[in-house]
DNA sequence: CTGAAAGCGCTAACAT
DNA sequence: ATGTTAGCGCTTTCAG
């Protein structure tokens, strides 16, 4: 009952043993192409096993290997184009190596991502890629490392948690783009970011993501270098809880208004173009804004936007080029590979109006 | 050797049932929650288990109930918007229901898919989502029938083989653009896709998609209608292979120069956007564009761009509703769920200049 | 090179 | 309510 199709139990090793008048071990060496088999056995149990239509099951082959050439990946969320593209790069060299992904979104919830992982492990996955929904509590990890199952960090870190992670350069992309921004001749200069955070941000906070965190230390220690007073009060967080349009307006011609805004990721980017044109705010005369992450559409707009990239496919593939060596038994103590970031300079950044 | 971690085996089952004296059996219900077990054993078999650190092995309670809890889905490419959407709608039900997901990326190539098709089949996936890579050739689907697993397409069909599918209404949102494309005036309307195709469109051929397959028809049938000839001479393919620069190009101020483009997908519309932009072409003054799919960018771009949007994420979701009911068994003849597509009016659509 | 038998960790009858 | 005993489909000693 409940059994779709035929109701036809499907071949097993077994069946084309006996049809192939061979012992059960023969055959599974044939069909697993292991162990030494005569050519002429080899012929006779494809032969069978082509006529049954015998297809192997992995799981029964993963209980008594111990290997499931299958890997684990909780993201935040993969419509989010940064997770897509690094799922894609991790997707691509895990194929290529016989692996496949069983895929968790998080959605940044550290209680989401308990539960992935635990079922992730429950699974057997051979190994985990985990962009870590907090840099804070490392407990969410502790179960992977407890199984002792290799765990590769990507895009964040988790201070105290000593496994391999791929970055990138956050702290000098942040740099970069609020040089550039000093550079020309702003001195109000917003940065934007959607991650949680109680209260406004002061110096010293640590962030729930190390990459946000980075990107703030950036941005902060380069306004901080250039004179300007207090610039954790330009550090603006919660943008998705307040509302990145109502921030946004704040910015544009409230009390907190600056010349320039650097948008944390190219979500946050997009928003703010948005309410930039809605009211009427021009880019760059009026605002400038520059953002991380590339996306496509960026040069598209009018003007197109400056940012600073990541390869975020290579992320990906890096976390998972490491992560299967850690599988093969690579003894070396764990690394953190830091990525460059590098700028692409549009149109969306000019000399503010005096 | 090759034992990563502690080197301490996981504890199991019959671990936990030693440690709380009682049998295996008893230890698996309490743990499994199955079953009846005494209040006092089940607190008892639980403390031990946590003492251990007891972590299931869900693979084998899949080899004992044949039950895996695991879907497979298989797109063409996580990076495309189009499939990172619905493939987080169909997360999102799947794990509502203690789903996971096992993701491959055909590349289109149905090649690629038939590979992915067994290693799913091989790891006892429950069921199978897939965005066919072919229309034509239902060979790659056959595997999943013989072995009578549940299979749910969606944004294709597949003529010929008898499964459920999740589409949307290509044909009425084809004639919706050209319609309003000719409204404004349009005579000379191409229709524009990277769909591989052997030689040019003729009428009756057949399309490896039939997503766009029915698009074109939509299409084609408009100019028809309104007494447009040979309206099977503006449908372009091959974007890809003849690059959507070059194509639009020649669509610009070619020989086959066109006053509208009807993009396929979001990603052409961006790159047909780019060509006109970079030529010199104004949108909607000298040429007027719509596409189908919505995107985010699609509302800030000068002009924003005129679609026709899909329900993707509901897409993804019901596909996997639907995939859920046939592995409770539910013996309904399969169906195809068409999804409406519905007009989203901006501004890169005029009259052509006389 | 081939076969017999044990075992991976769990569930499912079938007792008791 | 709890225990006993077979398996699920495959790989892996260990013999021969």
């Amino acid at each position: 009952m409940g059994e779709t199709g035929t109701g036809r139990r499907e071949a097993t090793v077994s069946d084309v043993a006996r049809v192939a008048r061979v012992s059960k071990a023969t055959a599974a060496r044939a069909l697993g192409d292991y162990g030494a088999v005569s050519d002429a056995v080899r012929d006779r149990v494809q032969r069978a096993a082509d006529e049954l239509g015998y297809r192997p099951n992995a799981l029964a082959r993963t209980m008594s290997t111990g290997r499931s050439h299958t890997l684990g990946i909780i993201i935040g969320d993969i419509e989010n184009p940064f997770f897509a593209k690094a799922t894609r790069g991790a997707a691509n060299v895990a194929a290529e190596a016989g692996y496949d992904l069983i895929l968790s979104n998080s959605d940044e919830e550290p209680s989401v991502e308990a539960k992935a992982v635990a079922v992730q492990l429950a699974k057997q996955v051979d190994g985990l890629l985990i962009a870590p929904a907090s840099s804070l509590e490392p407990g969410n990890l502790q179960p992977v490392l407890d199984a002792g199952r290799p765990l590769v960090l990507f895009d964040r870190t988790v201070p105290g948690v000593d496994v391999d992670a791929v970055i990138t350069d956050n702290r000098a992309g942040a740099r970069q783009l609020t040089e550039m921004m000093l550079a020309a001749g702003h001195r109000r200069i917003a940065f934007m970011s959607t991650l949680a955070h109680k209260g406004g941000y002061r110096a010293g906070d640590t962030l729930s993501s190390s990459a946000v965190a980075d990107r703030v230390i950036g941005f902060v220690e380069t306004l901080s270098a250039a004179g300007i007073a207090r610039p954790e009060a330009f550090v603006h967080l919660n943008a998705r809880r307040d509302g990145v349009d109502a921030l946004a307006s704040r910015l544009l011609d409230g009390g907190d208004a600056v010349t320039a805004i650097i948008a944390s990721d190219s979500l946050i980017a997009l928003e703010v173009f948005r309410a930039a044109q809605e009211r009427g705010v021009l880019i760059p005369q009026q605002l400038s804004l520059a953002g991380f992450d590339d996306a496509p559409w960026m040069s598209v707009t009018t003007p197109g936007i400056t940012v600073v990239e990541q390869p975020i496919h290579e992320i990906g593939a890096q976390a998972t080029r490491i992560l299967l060596h850690r599988i093969r038994g690579d003894g070396q103590r764990p690394e953190t590979t830091i990525l460059p970031q590098t700028l692409v300079e549009r149109g969306s950044v000019a000399s503010p109006k005096v």
